[in-house]
DNA sequence: CGGCTTTGACCTGCGC
DNA sequence: GCGCAGGTCAAAGCCG
């Protein structure tokens, strides 16, 4: 795997799914990276990690990575990172103190929540100027909800490849296309899905690889808030079972029983690999198995 | 008619 | 400050 490659999927708080195109021809990576991964718990689902709170890359990536600043920056996230908000509990590792600096965290953490609160009051006000001000130029400009000076927050993100026929893998939910851009360096378009659920704000790229034209990349960012996937207009199929992992995955299984349609997917944690889905829904556990202390 | 896709325009972040 | 690329918006049109 060269140092471009890596770049191209190794964004600040994205999981960087291991993308060694060798894989398809059924090779490991020999990098220490992936071998010094441990095990997730084979409890989760795939729709469990993509709920995960933190998919806390601290706990999750291997030392390379959270060595890169990648992952770390993800604790800098609010409690709420993941669609809905508030239903996402702060991570462990960043709500949680060290035993040798809890001391000390003790100590500072009124004058911290004063200097939070009176910051916070400081914006408030700034906002609500800007706001004023914004309001006279609304016909100067496009009305954004965004507020100004207010930095994009990145959900977590990881991503997965899968050789495919499709761009749009069926994955038990509904996604809304959005956006579509042409990508620089790569003949194929990205495109752009939101969750449908009204009050999930999980977010999808697909993308096919510009060096196989076979693989698609889906990078997800945020996590569900809903179990269920959104019911789709006039049909009953997504209703007609819960939305576990497997589910999620048989229509892909589905499409994996098409004739010379390979279906790889890699675990950014452990790169594991998929020759023909009908291993998905037995290989799927261990695909999202949480790291063992 | 409601939901979805398409697509051009606009916004934002970042590097130079 | 400027330019580029990624990301998002929203109007228009399509489809079941």
């Amino acid at each position: 795997m060269s140092a471009d490659d890596r770049d191209l999927y190794f964004h600040d708080d994205f999981f960087y799914a291991e993308r060694d195109l060798s894989l398809l021809s059924g090779e490991m990576p020999s990098g220490a990276a992936i071998g010094t991964l441990q095990p997730l718990s084979p409890i989760m689902s795939f729709d469990d990690y993509l709920k995960l709170d933190a998919f806390d890359p601290g706990e999750l990536a291997s030392p390379e990575l959270v060595a890169d600043g990648a992952v770390n920056s993800t604790n800098n996230l609010t409690p709420s990172t993941g669609c809905g908000g508030g239903t996402s509990p702060a991570s462990p590792r960043s709500s949680v103190p060290s035993s040798s600096t809890e001391a000390a965290g003790e100590e500072d953490t009124s004058r911290r929540k004063k200097d939070h609160l009176k910051q916070e009051k400081e914006e408030i006000e700034k906002d609500q100027k800007l706001q004023s001000k914004a309001d006279n130029d609304k016909s100067k400009t496009l009305s954004k909800p965004k507020k100004r000076g207010e930095k994009r927050r990145r959900e977590p993100r990881f991503a997965f490849m899968t050789k495919s026929e499709v761009d749009h893998l069926e994955d038990g939910y509904r996604w809304r296309k959005y956006g579509q851009k042409a990508v620089k360096n790569s003949p194929f378009p990205r495109s752009y899905y939101r969750c449908t659920s009204q009050t999930c704000l999980v977010k999808k790229t697909v993308e096919r690889s510009s060096q196989d034209p076979a693989i698609v990349v889906t990078t997800y960012e945020g996590k569900h808030t809903h179990h269920s996937p959104a019911p789709a207009r006039g049909s009953t199929q997504s209703l007609a079972s819960p939305p576990t992992a497997s589910t999620s995955f048989c229509h892909h299984h589905h499409l994996m029983h098409q004739p010379n349609l390979q279906c790889f997917l890699q675990s950014p944690l452990q790169g594991f690999q998929f020759s023909g889905c009908d291993l998905l829904q037995d290989i799927l556990p261990s695909f999202t198995q949480k790291t063992q202390p």
